[in-house]
DNA sequence: GTCTATATGGGGATAGAC
DNA sequence: GTCTATCCCCATATAGAC
């Protein structure tokens, strides 16, 4: 009787839980019965627990790129034949998903969650979908900054997504570090605040370090021998 | 027999796992057998799995961060009454992060579990230990670009950090995104492109957005498709 | 599609001999 | 400090009634 309905509560459950406790400490169970579901829920619909979580990742992160590539070809009509500004280009791949993150404040740290965790393949479905998205931005960026190479480009979109990932980590550790001063709670201050540091990173000129300060770097674990 | 060197195989595999096949898909079983001790050892020798990942992590993370706060005096001290350029700064900040990668290939990846992952009793190792790092270079950042506040700093740090560890995520991301053009092999190409990021993206002036072209960004999380 | 009951295995942890 | 044997929980997944 439920049909469909149960589907989508078992997914919103599923993220924020996952969100909250982390993939690997929350089970099915806790899911189904915060969805007021039961067990074989899960596996009915969504063949296993990995299954649910290709999907609880599909659902916005199909739209959430539609979004961004929605948004730079809005600004190549907006601006024509002149170049758009970095910091335009800029909002129009983070605004989506700094959007979402206020309006989902689950899905960024799910996200982050399977960025890191060395399992392949549910990271492939971030890959597989940003692919287009990377090359689309990657134009972008290299008609405003002609200077820059392409090469450098890219590393520091890689750079840029970091920044921003890093930003919503469940810990709040930019909140602590700072003793309060530095809150995550305005969407609009913490895009401009991005955007400023992101867009000056993708304009730097390239940089040389003087190797005379490199010297003598040495870090010794207690015990740590190198035994490659 | 083994005496303390138990202590140190188990250390070590555990690293290289929790790295390869991430914190919850690593059993205490699998890092034994690897390190060639038996189940009980990690027990007798961490308490528990958890004692264990904390060990992994305070092992490296206080020599770390003890490198970087001496490379930061180092510059200090050679730049005397003169402003220290942000770029020696970031150098003192993120190089020894860098090499520790390059000789121990899997800390970074068991740092970046922890720090997207919601429990937050391993991560409070990692905040217990860098509070200091980031005041002292918060002060020093502070020194050198007089006209940036100091709140706006802060999430600047935040966000280069960032930047660093999303770039050494175990999947490699940029090099697939890349095609390959992009690798991560030379550790001063790295460095001197995450230098060249961050220090402009440390000195950039504020920004606000033109909030006409913010306007519609929508992304509704339409109802999933299946696609197998 | 929903729900109960159960299969099946893996996991962390411990007691106690050596 | 090392190792065996074992306890017991909790996880995912399935079979099959309704």
């Amino acid at each position: 009787m439920q049909e469909a309905k149960t589907k989508e509560r078992i997914l919103d459950s599923a993220e924020e839980l996952f969100a909250k406790k982390g993939l690997k400490h929350t089970s099915v169970r806790d899911i189904t019965s915060a969805a007021g579901a039961h067990l074989a829920a899960v596996n009915y619909h969504f063949k296993s627990k990995d299954g649910l979580l290709r999907e609880v990742v599909q659902r916005r992160i199909v739209p959430l790129n539609r979004e961004r590539l929605r948004l730079l070809e809005d600004a190549a009509k907006r601006y024509g034949k002149k170049a758009v500004p970095v910091e335009t280009t800029l909002h129009a791949l983070l605004a989506p998903a700094i959007k979402l993150y206020f309006e989902r404040p689950h899905f960024l740290s799910v996200t982050g969650q399977i960025v890191s965790d060395p399992d392949d393949e549910v990271y492939k479905i971030f890959l597989f979908h940003f692919q287009e998205v990377f090359s689309g931005f990657k134009e972008a960026f290299a008609e405003s900054l002609p200077h820059i190479e392409e090469e450098e480009i890219m590393w520091r979109i890689h750079f840029l997504m970091g920044a921003m990932i890093h930003t919503w980590t469940s810990h709040s550790g930019l909140e602590r570090l700072s003793g309060g001063v530095c809150r995550l709670s305005d969407e609009e201050e913490t895009i401009n605040r991005l955007i400023a540091f992101c867009a000056a990173g993708l304009r730097a000129p390239e940089y040389n370090y003087p190797h005379e300060d490199i010297k003598g770097i040495q870090i010794k674990g207690k015990s740590s021998k190198k035994k490659d």
